[in-house]
DNA sequence: AAGAGGCCCTGATAGC
DNA sequence: TGCTATCAGGGCCTCT
């Protein structure tokens, strides 16, 4: 679920608020994530620490203190909430927020900070966390991740590069995340159309106007989802209980069957996971 | 090495 | 109403 733009409207709604709390104590009632939670290792690392820096790189959230650097992963259906310490709903002009209609259920982990209180909640528990002693194990880890799509680094050489001896079409290699970090599998779709290149299309042979063109939509997309706040399907909500809103400018996601200017919609299978494309005019490209 | 498919898990929804 | 099947935004692992 969580993508780049949600991910960051996530960074952005807690990041003023936990950014050198003391904390107190971390609650983790659910250890069976994605992978197992080193329960005592966070514990005995960040108890009494704070975060000195909190960021986001690729679809995961740091947070760096000088004990240790907590990462989390969303997963499909993880969301981060911030409430006050007496639960209490409130309050329109504070930023500490309520989710009404979380189930507790899912909140699986809690970090409790001097007046606020982290929770990390995921019905699916497909999302995930790790602690870092230090930076180096930290940067070792996004060593392998691919290039921040809204950095300087993604350009055309770049992708030119990485496209040579593979055979995979585009959809694939957007969700490829050692390719190009942050982008899932809503956004892939977004960008194609944007784009107009058809998702079959082979990346070794899009052409130097589409890769321009391929790029120039990749921000574009993600810088306006994340103004828009992210997006919500079913339950997405960023960390203060509202909904982004982006999905009202989806064109082609989830809209199997609409038109866009007398052409259908057409919702394909790649990889087990669903395409939404408009064929006309994202005709395939083939090079001889 | 690259690529395709299976799998982890819960909840919402559709169809009978 | 209540069963079952299908599907969902991710990414690791295994097999070829």
């Amino acid at each position: 679920m969580p993508e780049l733009p949600e991910v960051e409207t996530t960074l952005r709604g807690i990041q003023s608020h936990i950014l050198n709390k003391k904390i107190d104590e971390v609650d983790i009632r659910q250890p069976n994530l994605r992978w197992k939670v080193p329960v005592r290792l966070i514990q005995k690392n960040l108890i009494g620490e704070s975060f000195s820096l909190i960021r986001r790189r690729a679809k995961y959230l740091i947070f760096e203190s000088l004990t240790g650097n907590l990462i989390i992963h969303l997963g499909m259906s993880g969301t981060i909430h911030l409430l006050d310490k007496n639960n209490s709903i409130n309050n329109t002009n504070s930023s500490f927020y309520n989710s009404p209609n979380l189930p507790s259920k899912h909140n699986h982990i809690e970090i409790f900070l001097k007046k606020c209180r982290l929770i990390y909640n995921d019905p699916r528990r497909f999302g995930f966390i790790k602690i870092f002693k230090n930076k180096k194990t930290l940067l070792k880890f996004f060593n392998n991740i691919g290039p921040e799509p809204l950095n300087k680094k993604f350009n055309k050489n770049y992708i030119f590069d990485y496209f040579i001896n593979k055979k995979k079409n585009i959809k694939s290699f957007l969700l490829d995340q050692k390719f190009v970090s942050g982008i899932g599998n809503i956004y892939a779709s977004e960008i194609l159309f944007d784009s107009k290149i058809s998702p079959y299309t082979k990346g070794k042979d899009l052409n130097t106007h589409q890769l321009t063109r391929l790029i120039k939509s990749i921000r574009k997309i993600l810088v306006k989802a994340i103004k828009y706040g992210g997006s919500t399907i079913r339950d997405y909500a960023s960390s203060d209980g509202t909904l982004g809103n982006f999905q009202s400018n989806f064109f082609v996601y989830n809209k199997e069957g609409k038109n866009i200017s007398k052409f259908a919609i057409k919702k394909v299978i790649q990889y087990g996971r669903s395409t939404y494309y408009c064929p006309e005019l994202q005709k395939e490209q083939k090079r001889k």
